[in-house]
DNA sequence: TAATTGAGTGAATCATAGTTCACTCCTTGT
DNA sequence: ACAAGGAGTGAACTATGATTCACTCAATTA
């Protein structure tokens, strides 16, 4: 005979697989990839090792899982921010603010994330979350390039060199921490109005954009 | 009774060196930094694993020791090439393309080395390369500077920003390899382009500098 | 309440990769 | 030619971390 979860169960074990995948998180923005195991991980949601594998067929369906959400959120940050700018190149100025200010937020975590190596179908999907942002980028510099906002180039390239400067400006470990909001605020200024140089925007008016547009609000879960 | 090893042993030995880092080299140039393996680093260099130990005491040793050539290497490129540039301007450009174009011709020799993640030693040494590599950067961007050639702003931050924007742009995963040595040559171009507008050089003798920068020749042990 | 299902456990197992070392045999010195 | 030293070997060992599975027990059903 089989046997019906009820409500609470359901509940239970759905909050129980997002505790996994938070710890997962938390763990990777402490301690990077390496910081992400079994064990520590089962510890952090406070259930034994074994468990996990009751919500992941396999460690690389966990990271894979984390990738997804992580990578969700973040576009969904880029794309709000965009498509409520005024005109197409504060859209694409919001676009790099939002990456760059949320990135620099949670440094360690983008950073492993985007750049740290996994297994092979890890770094598949790494490399999908890479093209979601490369794309957004893309879009946008596409349509403000149309508006004649700057000269005629590879859109491809340079949002591939676009999200490299942002992140080795902000969180690579070459760059140094900001320590408060205003340095903060200050870092992603700097490194968005170079994005926006490199591109070929001259217009004055882009600093005023820059500093126009605000950090957007934390929405981590 | 100690035992002098004459010329031919001492040589024969420094080669066997030179073939396991070359090995070492290869390997990760190949398959990235989780295919510097002492068993198949071994292999390559046609010496058994165990034989790896008698020449460096341990395997982040020989990591180590891999990067500290390579860094060597593409530094002194950088270095030549900038110092032979006629003035400040086209020394940083000099850089940038040496940079560039060498780090197109190993991308993942270069990406392993200098992104991806290692145990803490190696972790290290890696950044000590990749502050190398940015401080030559801030140093021309500074003399640049100063000549006026482009606005003040923080060396530091732009300098990390270009060796994102370049690394990216080229050898990262997103960037598409190049077919041939023309288009190859123009990838280089276009970053390099990018990274200057990114300064905020606007001279449109820049292209022309761009243009003109010959790749380097290939010396690479 | 008794029987049954399946979530949870964690010690045991497996897999991978770095490291050691007893041994072989070439090289050197007499 | 012979003895001694040390380079080279590679199987065995160690360490780390993922995965399994026989078992326990709370939740469900009859």
């Amino acid at each position: 005979m089989s046997y019906r979860r009820t409500d609470n169960v359901i509940r239970r074990m759905a909050a129980r697989q997002n505790a996994i995948l938070k710890a997962a998180r938390d763990a990777a923005a402490e301690g990077g990839m390496e910081a992400v195991q079994v064990m520590p991980v089962a510890e952090r949601a406070g259930i034994a090792a074994g468990t996990v594998y009751r919500y992941f067929p396999s460690k690389t369906d966990l990271v894979a899982a984390l990738v997804g959400v992580v990578a969700e959120q973040e576009l969904s940050a880029m794309r709000r921010a965009a498509s409520a700018a005024p005109g197409p190149l504060s859209a694409l100025c919001a676009s790099i603010v939002t990456f760059a200010s949320r990135a620099l937020r949670a440094r360690r975590l983008v950073f492993a994330l985007l750049a740290e190596p996994a297994d092979p179908q890890v770094a598949a999907l790494r490399q999908d979350f890479r093209k979601s942002i490369a794309a957004e980028f893309e879009a946008r510099i596409a349509t403000a390039m149309a508006y004649g906002h700057f000269p005629e180039q590879d859109t491809g390239r340079a949002a591939a060199a676009l999200i490299g400067a942002v992140l080795e400006g902000l969180v690579g470990p070459l760059a140094r921490p900001a320590a408060d909001a205003a340095t903060e605020r200050d870092a992603v200024q700097t490194v968005t109005l170079l994005s926006l140089r490199a591109l070929g925007v001259n217009d004055p008016r882009a600093r005023g954009l820059v500093v126009q547009t605000a950090l957007p609000p934390r929405d981590h879960a």
